[in-house]
DNA sequence: TCTCTATTGAGATCTAATTTCAATTTTGAT
DNA sequence: ATCAAAATTGAAATTAGATCTCAATAGAGA
C-alpha cells in the first residue's frame, strides 16, 4: 500500500532540492494522481480536480507533470491521437501494454523475464533507466470476431 | 537485401485489394522511405522529396503513411516533442530502443528472447500483433559523465 | 474515350501542449 | 511578523504537428 504522507514529504524534499516552491497546487495534483489505479490524461485529471471544487488550471497540471515524472512518481506510458497518457509507477515494475487499436482496450502484462531482460541490457550499456514505453499494438480477439482486420 | 521492385508490386496489389488507386505519389513516397536505414519523420521525408524536385505535399505523406503501416512496410516507433518517428520494418524483428533523453541518441537492441516473450504473450491472449513501441528512456554513460542526472 | 470515384496540393482548421504576463504566493532573511 | 526577491499561478494567446476541406486532377474499368 502507498503511504501518502511519506510521498508528500518526499515530494516536498524533491521540490526543495531543486530550489522550487512547494505549492498547494503541486501537492493537490500529486494527491489526486496517486488515486489513479490505471491510466489517466490531463483532461481527465483536470475535470476530476474541478469536480472537487479545485481551481487548478490545465497549465499548472502541464507544468507539474514533468516534475512528477522526474521525481519518479508517474510515467508517460503512451500517446494516442495526439494525447499523452500517464500512470502512477510507484512500486510498479516495467510492464507491457497490449493496446487494441479497435476498441482501445489496454491490458497490462507484467513478466519478470521482461524486466530482467531490460535491466540486463541497460546494465550492459551502462544506461541509466528512467522510464519506458512498452506498447504492443494490434487487435484483440473480440474485435477480430466483429469482422475487422 | 530488399528487392524494391517486388515490394512495389506487393504495394500495388495491396492498394488494389483495398479498391484504392496506385498513384505516382504513393509509389514515390514508398521508394523514398525504403532508402531510410534508421528513423525518419514527416518533415525530414518531405524535405528529402523536395530536394529531389518532387512536388509531393505533406498532406499526401500524412495520408500515405497509414497505408504503409497497414501494409506492413513501416512502423511508428516513437513520439518525441509532439513529433512521430517512423522506420522501415521489412525483415525487421521487434527491437528495443534505448533513447537518451539528453543527447537524443537512439540505440537499437534486438534480442531473440524479447521477441519470443512478446509473441508468447500475444499468442496466449489471441492478440493479433500489428506493431510495437518498445522504448527505454534514460541517460547514456557519456551524458551522465557530463555532470547531469 | 468516357465516366465515376479516389487523390492531390494548398491552405484552413483542429487541438494538445507550451508560453506569456500580470497578479499572487512562497520562502528565507531581517 | 514583516519584507523583498523570485517562483508560481490562471487565463489567454501562441505554437506546431496532424487532420480536414475543397476544387481541380488523374486513375481505372467499361
Amino acid at each position: 500500500m502507498i503511504d501518502i504522507s511519506e510521498i508528500l514529504e518526499n515530494f516536498r524534499a524533491f521540490i526543495k532540492s531543486k530550489g522550487l516552491k512547494y505549492t498547494p497546487e503541486r501537492e493537490e495534483i500529486l494527491i489526486e494522481i496517486l488515486k489513479y489505479k490505471d491510466h489517466f490524461d490531463v483532461d481527465e485529471l483536470h475535470m476530476e480536480l474541478k469536480k472537487k471544487g479545485s481551481k487548478i488550471s490545465k497549465a499548472s497540471i502541464y507544468r507539474t507533470l514533468p516534475l512528477l515524472i522526474e521525481a519518479g512518481y508517474i510515467q508517460e506510458v503512451y500517446k494516442q491521437e495526439g494525447r499523452a497518457y500517464y500512470e502512477v509507477v510507484i512500486n510498479k515494475l516495467p510492464h507491457l501494454h497490449f493496446i487494441c487499436i479497435k476498441c482501445k482496450k489496454v491490458e497490462e502484462i507484467i513478466d519478470p523475464k521482461l524486466i530482467e531482460l531490460i535491466q540486463e541490457h541497460a546494465k550492459k550499456k551502462e544506461f541509466h533507466l528512467l522510464s519506458y514505453h512498452l506498447e504492443i499494438f494490434g487487435t484483440c480477439l473480440e474485435c477480430r470476431k466483429g469482422g475487422m482486420v
